[in-house]
DNA sequence: AGTTCGATCGCCT
DNA sequence: GGCGATCGAACTG
């Protein structure tokens, strides 16, 4: 399968985190269909990350798209994002939830669990489940280790929301999911 | 240099 | 539904 093209992420963060929805995300053995997204705008955007400009933290989210920002989160999980926008333009989207598909043995192992519906239902555990770490920020997921491919999805119907678990910025709606999905973080 | 505060999860009740 | 775990970035003085 091949990776989408770095001109599928240079576009408006809302249109990619819609369009993300049915991809697949591959890391090793291991994959998952992208069933929840959230989307993290530049300017204005408080709870983004990106919102007080260009930091040594921040600067992924500022370069070209098609790359991982990959961050700790209450020093313990590891969340993963799409960059989008064209570079010098901050924007990203949270892979929230994925469908595991290969590797489910794998998933089991690393997360302590069998239960194929939680392994990867929430941003911190797709992570562990793909074994995704801080190594892998900055990577170019058109090439590797991480790459995003299509998943011929096509026709779902798509659930919108505001943003889960954050304080600012806290009621745009701009969280999208596969409408129905058992594999999402909530309904 | 010290402090504060998270784009969370799982376990407990 | 509440809380504790645990680390790095950014802000303060």
């Amino acid at each position: 399968m091949r990776a989408l093209p770095r001109s599928f992420y240079a576009r408006d963060t809302v249109r990619v985190a819609r369009e993300l929805l049915g991809k697949i995300v591959r890391h090793g053995e291991t994959s998952g269909r992208i069933v929840e997204t959230e989307a993290y705008l530049g300017e204005g955007d408080l709870a983004a990350h990106s919102a007080r400009g260009v930091t040594p933290r921040t600067r992924v989210i500022f370069g070209p798209p098609g790359h991982a920002y990959v961050y700790l989160s209450y020093g313990m999980h590891c969340c993963l994002n799409l960059i989008a926008e064209p570079e010098g333009s901050a924007g990203g989207v949270l892979i929230r939830a994925l469908e595991p598909l290969d590797g489910i043995e794998t998933m089991r192992r690393r997360r302590g669990m069998s239960d194929v519906a939680s392994l990867a239902s929430g941003p911190g555990k797709l992570t562990e489940a793909l074994g995704i770490t801080l190594r892998e920020n900055g990577a170019d997921v058109t090439r590797g280790p991480i790459v995003v491919c299509d998943g011929g999805a096509r026709g779902v119907e798509i659930g919108v929301s505001a943003r889960i678990g954050i304080t600012k910025s806290a009621d745009l709606p701009l969280r999208f999911f596969v409408k129905g999905s058992e594999f999402i973080s909530r309904r």
